[in-house]
DNA sequence: ACTTACTTGACTAAAATAGTCGGGTATTGG
DNA sequence: CCAATACCCGACTATTTTAGTCAAGTAAGT
C-alpha cells in the first residue's frame, strides 16, 4: 500500500479545483498559492490525472483545469490510482506468487485490506467531499487569508 | 500510511509462530526456514515484537519464541504497531497542523480512512486468522516442502 | 509579438526500506 | 566445563521511493 503525500496531494488539489468555480478554468498557479503545493510538483501530478481524463487542459492565458466529468462522478479512488498510488496491500500485487512462486501466509488478509481501503475510497466522490462542514469552511479560510496576502481587491465570489 | 514489508513479515512470522506448537519455544532460525524471510530480519523485528511484550523469548539451546498472550488477544493493528509502522494515513499524525499549523482541506478525509484501516486491523486475532482455511492449506504446505528439503525424518506433528 | 500557462522529460536530494554484518550474552546438553 | 545453540544489539549499507527542481519547450489569447 503506498498512500503518501503524493495521493493526498493529487485529492486536495482535485478538491481546490472542484470548489473553485465551474465556469472558467483553474490555474495551477492558484491551486499552488491556496493549497501550499509547489507548482512544479502539481505539474506533474495534473499530467496524470489529464492522462486519467479527470481533468481537461485550456491552454494560454487565462486557461487552467476543469474537472473531466462531474464531482459527483468522480471518486477519490480514482485520483489516487491515476498517480500511480496502488492502494494495494499485498507484496505481490494480488497475483499470489508472493513466496517464491506460491502464496504466502497472510495473502488472503492483505488481499482483503486492499479491497476494504479501495470500497472506502471508491464510495466517496468530490461532490460528497465538497459538501462537508469542515471542507467548506477550511476552503473559506484559505481564500481569505490569500486575499490579506495578494492585497488584491479582487471579487471573492467566482 | 505505511503498510510494507517491514508489517506483512511481522503479522507473517506472527501467525508462524501461532501455528507451531504452543509448547516448545519456537526459533527463528524455524520460522526464517518456513517463511523465507531472512533470520537477521527477524532479529530486528522480534526485538520490537518482544519490547511491546506481544512475544517473550526463552535463550539457550532449544530456545525460541512464545506469544506473549494467547492468540485471541493478539490482534494484526497492535503487531504493526510493534514495529512501527503506522496505519495512520494523515499527513500530520492526526495533530491537525498539516498546512503551515493550519488543517489541511482533506484532513478529515484521511484521518476517517485511518480509523477505518485500524478498525478492520483491530478486529481480526492471530487465532481468527489460524481458523481460516487458507491459512491451514498454506501452513501445511510450507511444512510438507521443509520435510522433503530437509529429508531428516523429524516427528512431523507437535 | 508577447505573455500566460500548460507540457514534457530529465535530473536530484533526502528519506525510508530492507536488509547485512559482527559482535556480544544466556543457557543447556554432553 | 565447554561447546553449541539461539537470542540480543547496534552499527552499517545498498536500493528504492518520495518529493521535489529545472530547463526547454508548445499552444493560445490580447
Amino acid at each position: 500500500m503506498r498512500l503518501t503525500t503524493k495521493g493526498r496531494y493529487a485529492v486536495t488539489a482535485m478538491l481546490d479545483l472542484t470548489i473553485h468555480c465551474d465556469d472558467k478554468p483553474v490555474s495551477l498557479a492558484e491551486i499552488s498559492q491556496r493549497q501550499s503545493i509547489s507548482l512544479s510538483y502539481l505539474e506533474q501530478l495534473f499530467s496524470k490525472l489529464r492522462q486519467s481524463e479527470l481533468v481537461t487542459s485550456v491552454r494560454g492565458p487565462g486557461g487552467g483545469y476543469h474537472l473531466g466529468r462531474a464531482s459527483e462522478n468522480i471518486f477519490i479512488a480514482e485520483i489516487i490510482d491515476a498517480v500511480n498510488e496502488s492502494v494495494d496491500t499485498t507484496n505481490c500485487q494480488g497475483k499470489g506468487d508472493c513466496q517464491g512462486g506460491e502464496i504466502c501466509l497472510t495473502h488472503s488478509l492483505w488481499d482483503q485490506l486492499s479491497h476494504e481501503i479501495h470500497n472506502f475510497l471508491n464510495a466517496i466522490s468530490l461532490a460528497d467531499l465538497v459538501a462537508r462542514r469542515d471542507v467548506k469552511s477550511i476552503a473559506q479560510r484559505q481564500v481569505e487569508q490569500l486575499l490579506i496576502l495578494n492585497e488584491s481587491p479582487q471579487a471573492g465570489a467566482c
